[in-house]
RNA sequence: GGGCGCGUAGCUCAGUGGGAGAGCGCUCGCUUCACACGCGAGAGGUCGCUGGUUCGAAACCAGCCGCGCCCACCA
């Protein structure tokens, strides 16, 4: 056996055990309450295995690990959504490196060629999510366009539309001329930028101002606010608009601002949302001089055709000297997060959906805790999104998607699951935003609208675990769909966990080049340690990558594998005995509060404190201090020690088991007995009995008591293995193992001491020691002296202070008057 | 403009009312028969600043400085 665990040797075979185990494929039985599900947050069909789905992935890994070794059924859903600007987008540049543009295809021809695309594509995640060890359903694989999932979202627009809340409009969106596509509002966001902001005179009274001079082609109004005393014998009359000659009627509105510029708005509500609103209240003409294409249109007159910034410098041209003023203006402006292209916001026929009804019982299954959201802060966000929701806009002008299930003839209008009769039917073109199908995941992917029997065992699911730039465009989505079309919230825990950013804190980007690969790691470090440090970064807010993390991972494994390599080559697998020692009760009290802290942790959603609470269990207790007092016993061929320890290595394998399943599943195999997986074996259940604070507290004593013997010998310069005599105040359970620890021997009581070490086992005397340095203790016992006659003076201002003594807690009080009467002794004792 | 969060050791972060912590890095020592991805011992911090509450503040409150994120239709 080689004396360094070797990630690589061990994962890919443990990995393809799992896998074909079955374990991760539990039967559709028993209900949704006593059974375990998470779905997994779809990723794109062509996507990669970046650094979210790796923390994610071990998130819910834990998770689902953790209660199917509690006897759970747990399933956690596996599937891929496909994505469709993100798709599409690939697939048309792949066919532009060709030569090729999706219209020489045309629509069916192009969509065959994304469906080829997700086929050659889709497979590599999943790949990658099994080597990361998820244990994901992936024999009930599922994707957003499988036939069933169609059905599903298909019934769901057909019966919202029924039902009035799914409508079609002709309304401002945020137009992608990029993508020549609306988007959503979440799917814009703003960018701060510096303009010139263009005063311009259209009357002698009349000055307008505008950071897009290019609209004003557009413009159908010019308003003031209504208390604008400047103004008001101006409301009513009108003013010719320059360049294009028509008449402008001055209204009066409040959302004009008077300290703004002159107070006098121009209004174009084709393309100003605010415009819009104030052209719809006013009952104004929105003229539409800026296309789909970015270009300006015919009725932009003499400036058609031209770009939108070509013809911001044409008309301001053209505008000569009725441009009275320009300054630089900051302020937002609107960007695709798809693209990156500037949105435009135009006035075009889609389709949206109502909202509020459906928010309501959302925000309810918050506030009444059905669905808990944590951390608090994100259960925040969420109901305020939901309380101010506007309405969504759902179409989408692109070929790859669900085709919305509307046929038009003439002034004839048909919605339903299927084409209508008759000749002349044309289907609408367009395709819904991905999300809409997405919100359906936890129920569609179960066989919904199907009563089946998978429905029934896994939903509602328990944990819905994501980032929180999802929140609103997926989450919540969710919540209102599965409230609406299943009766039940879709999940009842969402754990909204932090993003980790690249390690100069900029955000983890492949266009940045700030991206760091999880697989890269795994390569690296294995995948026990890649997920050990990414559970041990998390946290609820955004971190930093620190890779020294990952490495601390790769160091529990390998710990955990040299430890068991010296239990099990000295350990009889036969024996049986009970617990002998104070060290052995300890160990067991100990590992006792480790799996009581775990099991709370992992109820927190806290991963942090339950990967590093292992780490500093086998480390700083069972390592560093259990293994080194017992060998002795285990060299001897002590049957309790031997016991204990094989008892204390199964059960914190087990609980080691969701965050490093590799390792510990490996070395399970090597455990004496027939025992199948350690992934389907049981979590060893808690044993309050073996709790026992009086061992905890020998153990502390005596561990404190070896640190103390062990500085002083460092501050003398004793030879490591130099065996110094002493000979300690008294005789304890634990005082042999301090000697041994400290390479200390016992001598016979008589002998004058040449020093004293105070330790929290009493004065020890050091007698003289060939190799022993006298003079360097001399100076060792002064310094000594010092420090606790500094510690002493601290705790007698403290109790002599009557503030302190009067109203702090007694037991604070008694605790203080202990250690001085310690310290106290100690300096006795010097 | 509104809201949320953060500022603790060189780095990444725990700690949220009673003696400043971890991992990594650094220094010194160690071929101790599981592990040098190891073992042992150390150095290193006016806990952003200023006030306040308290017997006691890194923690609670207020203000300020710096950083980040989210939301928002003001030309």
């Amino acid at each position: 056996m080689q004396t360094r665990y070797e990630p690589r040797d061990v994962e890919s075979r443990i990995a393809r055990r799992w896998v074909d185990s079955g374990i991760n494929h539990p039967e559709p039985a028993g209900s949704p309450a006593e059974n375990f599900s998470i779905a997994v947050p779809p990723p794109n069909v062509t996507g990669a295995l970046h650094m979210g789905h790796a923390l994610n992935g071990s998130i819910q890994d834990v998770l689902v690990r953790w209660h199917r070794m509690h006897g759970r059924r747990a399933k956690w859903v596996f599937g891929t959504d496909h994505a469709g600007i993100a798709t599409q987008k690939q697939v048309e540049q792949k066919l532009a490196r060709a030569g090729v543009a999706k219209e020489d295809l045309g629509r069916e021809a192009f969509v065959e060629e994304v469906w080829r695309w997700t086929r050659e594509h889709g497979g590599i995640i999943q790949e990658q999510f099994k080597r990361l060890g998820a244990s994901l359903d992936y024999d009930d694989e599922r994707f957003t366009l499988d036939d069933g999932y169609v059905r599903a979202v298909l019934k769901v627009f057909v019966d919202l539309y029924e039902q009035g809340l799914i409508y079609r409009d002709h309304y401002m969106v945020n137009w992608d001329p990029g993508l020549r596509t609306a988007v959503s509002d979440l799917e814009v966001e703003e960018r701060e930028e510096t303009d010139t902001l263009y005063s311009i005179r259209y009357s002698d009274e009349v000055v307008v101002a505008t950071v897009r001079p290019e609209t004003m082609l557009g413009d159908t109004a010019v308003a003031v606010h209504p208390d604008d005393e400047r103004y008001r014998h101006l409301v009513g009359t009108a003013v010719m608009l320059p360049l294009v000659g028509r008449e402008l009627p001055v209204i009066a509105d409040d959302y004009v601002r008077t300290d703004f510029g002159t107070g006098n708005l121009k209004v174009t509500p084709g393309h100003d949302p605010n415009d819009f609103e104030i052209g719809r209240r006013h009952g104004l003409e929105a003229v539409t001089v800026i296309g789909e294409d970015g270009r300006m249109t015919a009725a932009a007159g003499e400036f058609a055709g031209l770009t939108a910034l070509e013809a911001r410098a044409a008309v301001v041209q053209a505008l000569g000297d009725r441009v009275v003023k320009t300054e630089p203006y900051t302020h937002n402006v609107p960007y695709s997060h798809r693209s990156g292209e500037r949105i435009e916001p135009l006035i075009s026929l889609q389709w949206f959906m109502r909202m509020d009804e459906l928010a309501r019982p959302a925000i309810e299954a918050v506030r009444d805790g059905r669905i808990r959201i944590r951390p608090e802060s994100q259960r925040r966000r969420y109901v305020e999104w939901l309380e101010a929701i506007r309405p969504w806009c759902i179409s989408r002008q692109l070929w790859w998607g669900h085709q919305i299930p509307v046929w038009y003839r003439g002034d004839e209008v048909h919605c339903g699951l299927e084409p209508p009769d008759g000749e002349g039917w044309e289907r609408d073109p367009d395709v819904l935003d991905t999300w809409f199908s997405s919100a359906l995941w936890p129920f569609a992917t179960l066989g919904w609208p199907q009563d089946t029997a998978a429905l029934r065992a896994f939903h509602p699911t328990d944990v819905l675990s994501t980032a929180r730039d999802i929140l609103f465009l997926w989450v919540a989505r969710m919540v209102m769909m599965g409230l609406r079309f299943t009766g039940e919230v879709p999940f009842e825990d969402v754990y909204v966990h932090s993003v980790i950013q690249a390690p100069d804190g900029r955000r983890m980007s492949k266009s940045l080049g700030t991206g760091i690969d999880p697989l890269d790691l795994i390569e690296q470090y294995g995948a026990d340690a890649t997920r050990f440090g990414l559970l041990a970064m998390s946290s609820t807010q955004d971190v930093r990558f620190s890779e020294e993390k990952i490495a601390q991972g790769a160091q529990l494994a390998n710990k955990l594998y040299n430890a068991s390599r010296l239990i099990l080559m000295n350990a009889d697998p036969a024996a049986d005995a009970p617990p002998a020692t104070v060290e052995d009760r300890w160990i067991l009290s100990r590992l006792e509060r480790a799996k009581r802290d775990a099991a709370e942790r992992i109820e927190a959603f806290d991963f942090a404190k339950l990967a590093l609470g292992l780490y500093d269990f086998v480390f700083g207790e069972l390592c560093d201090w259990y293994l080194e007092i017992v060998k002795p016993r285990l060299y001897d061929g002590d049957p309790a020690a031997h016991a204990t320890l094989l008892r204390v290595l199964e059960e914190t394998l087990a609980l080691a088991h969701p965050v490093i399943p590799f390792v510990t599943e490996e070395l399970w195999s090597m455990l004496p007995g027939e025992r199948g997986m350690l992934a389907a074996s049981r979590m060893p259940p808690a044993d309050p009995s073996r709790v026992d604070p009086e061992a905890e507290a020998a153990l502390g004593d005596a561990i404190a008591t070896v640190r103390a013997l062990r500085t002083w010998r460092e501050s003398v310069d004793a030879r490591p293995g130099l065996h110094i005599r002493g000979v300690p105040s008294g005789a304890g359970a634990t005082i042999d193992l301090v000697a041994q620890m400290a390479r200390f021997e016992w001598a016979e009581d008589g002998a004058e001491p040449v020093a004293v070490v105070p330790t929290p086992l009493g004065a020890i005397g050091v007698l003289a020691t060939d190799g022993l340095d006298v003079g360097a203790a001399e100076r060792k016992r002064a310094e000594e002296r010092d420090r606790l006659e500094r510690e002493i003076a601290r705790a007698e201002g403290k109790l002599g202070n009557e503030g302190f003594v009067a109203k702090a807690p007694g037991a604070v009080v008694a605790a203080e008057r202990d250690k001085l009467e310690r310290l106290r002794a100690e300096l006795e004792a010097l």
